[in-house]
RNA sequence: GACCCUGUCGUCUAGCCUGGUCUAGGACAAGAGCUUUUCAAGCUCUCGACACGGGUUCAAAUCCCGUCAGGGUCACCA
């Protein structure tokens, strides 16, 4: 039975690259119907806290990668000394006292070579004569990483681990353990690291690091799991957009890539913008409510749910990012649309009352106020003013949502109804 | 600096294992155009890469060696 791990320290939030280790992990987990355990590695009393654990559980929650079991360091303390103690019994540690008369474990590296077969990379080749001995109980008595880290994928009978590339040169170091404790030693997979777009490591500097950061600006978690998942693996046949469904029937660990890759967010808002798309607008309004609640947009005891269903599905297809539509669409939301400057000075630099006010009596007249309807009268009306559509159309578009941007300029009109297109074009109107 | 990993369009990648079908394919971005309504949507087109040098071979992106470049690790942090 295959098992997993996915082992974060709670001393930060979950970022980019955990996210994708966890991804890996999971991934390979269920294509092998085998388990993914997660374990906070909490022996950093210091730099731990109950705030970033819970973040990290919630943000893996929200990729959806849930865990068969879970584990905390900080509760295993007794087995690390455990450990410790055998070996040096076995002799193979000694302790080393501090000045202030404090006693450390350190194991006794003996020089050899050391070679481990990475399921990604092949066979990697070590020499531990250049390796020095590794500390196993600090003098406060808290395991280390490499020990600690030993202890549990042994005990937790972690078969497979697929980690960082950033661990490579534990690697040996913690097979040396395995070797010691008389442990089976499991297979190891190291995933490429993911770089900022700057070349170098991905940092704020370079873009949003958390994972939450990503769901707060508004990316859908099933779009910003596919695009991890293409940042060192690809199905091979081309296909930019799978599901979680097919990767787990796809993935294979062998075909991950060794390259480390960069990470472009142009290319997430363009699979973001894919899954918005084909995304369930009930479920996008949702997301959305909260938010325009929190804008004043919306009165949280008293909206209409369904005029915002009807406003998610004119503007779903065209988002990069789902809080985009806080924006885009504010001029539904507001008493009067934001204007942009520049807008205004092309398009509404003009004289245009006749053309607004009549326009204006045709919608008044309109029997049926509905999106065809909408278009006939302006039809009917530039064939009659003899005028090429887009002359009138821009500048409409700039008066009624303060953008020149957004989406058919019909269906903008029957949205925002009757009464407040004529009060906004009104506004332009010289008597 | 030492050790380790990696090197295909600006970016993500297919191809490499099992040399010829690769005058290297796709996607994002960028540029151009179309869409008798905009565009951040859609459609079409264009630009653009095998790091370099040797070798093996009839033949190399694919195999070997070297160089260079980038990254990672060298903690009583994880």
């Amino acid at each position: 039975m295959v098992r997993v791990r996915f082992a974060p320290s709670p001393t930060g939030n979950l970022h980019i690259g955990g996210g994708r280790t966890a991804l890996f992990n999971w991934l390979f987990a269920q294509s092998q119907k085998g388990k993914f355990i997660l374990r906070i590695e909490d022996t950093d009393k210091e730099r731990s806290s109950k705030e970033f654990v819970d973040e990290i559980l919630f943000s893996l929650k929200w990729l959806g990668f849930n865990w068969d079991e879970l584990y905390y360091q900080s509760q295993r303390f007794d087995r690390y000394r455990q450990h410790a103690e055998g070996l040096l019994k076995a002799g193979l540690a000694y302790i080393e006292k501090s000045p202030e008369g404090k006693e450390a474990v350190i194991f006794k590296v003996t020089p050899q070579k050391i070679s481990v077969s990475d399921l990604i990379r092949g066979q990697i080749e070590f020499d531990a004569s250049l390796i020095k001995d590794q500390v196993l109980i600090k003098s406060d008595g808290t395991p280390t990483y490499n020990f600690a880290c030993v202890v549990d994928d042994a005990e937790m009978n972690i078969t497979h681990i697929i980690r960082g590339d950033d661990h490579i040169s534990n690697t040996p170091k913690q097979l040396l353990f395995y070797r010691a404790l008389g442990f089976p030693l499991p297979k190891f997979a190291h995933l490429p690291l993911i770089m900022g777009m700057d070349g170098g490591r991905l940092s704020k500097r370079t873009g949003a690091t958390a994972i939450s950061d990503y769901r707060k600006m508004g990316y859908l978690s099933e779009a910003l799991v596919n695009y991890l998942l293409l940042l060192s693996w690809a199905p091979g046949d081309n296909r930019e957009l799978i599901s979680i469904k097919e990767a787990i029937k796809l993935f294979d660990i062998k075909n991950v890539n060794k390259t480390a890759a960069t990470f472009d967010l142009k290319k997430l808002d363009w699979i973001n913008n894919q899954y918005l798309k084909e995304a369930d607008p009930e479920k996008l309004a949702d997301e959305l409510i909260p938010l325009l609640i929190g804008k004043n947009y919306i009165n949280k005891d008293n909206f209409d749910r369904s005029y915002i269903l009807t406003l998610v599905k004119l503007f779903q297809a065209r988002l990069p990012r789902l809080n985009d539509f806080l924006e885009w669409a504010d001029f539904f939301f507001l008493e009067e649309p934001v204007m942009d400057e520049a807008a205004r000075e092309k398009y509404l630099n003009q004289d245009l009352s006749r053309e607004f006010r009549l326009f204006s009596e045709r919608l008044e007249k309109l029997a049926n106020f509905d999106v065809a309807g909408v278009e006939t009268a302006f039809r009917d009306l530039i064939a009659e003013l003899g005028i090429e559509s887009k002359k009138l159309i821009h500048p409409i578009r700039v008066a009624l949502t303060g953008k020149t941007i957004g989406p058919g300029l019909f269906e903008v009109i029957y949205c925002l109804g009757r009464e407040r297109s004529k009060t906004r074009l009104f506004k332009w109107v010289k008597n």
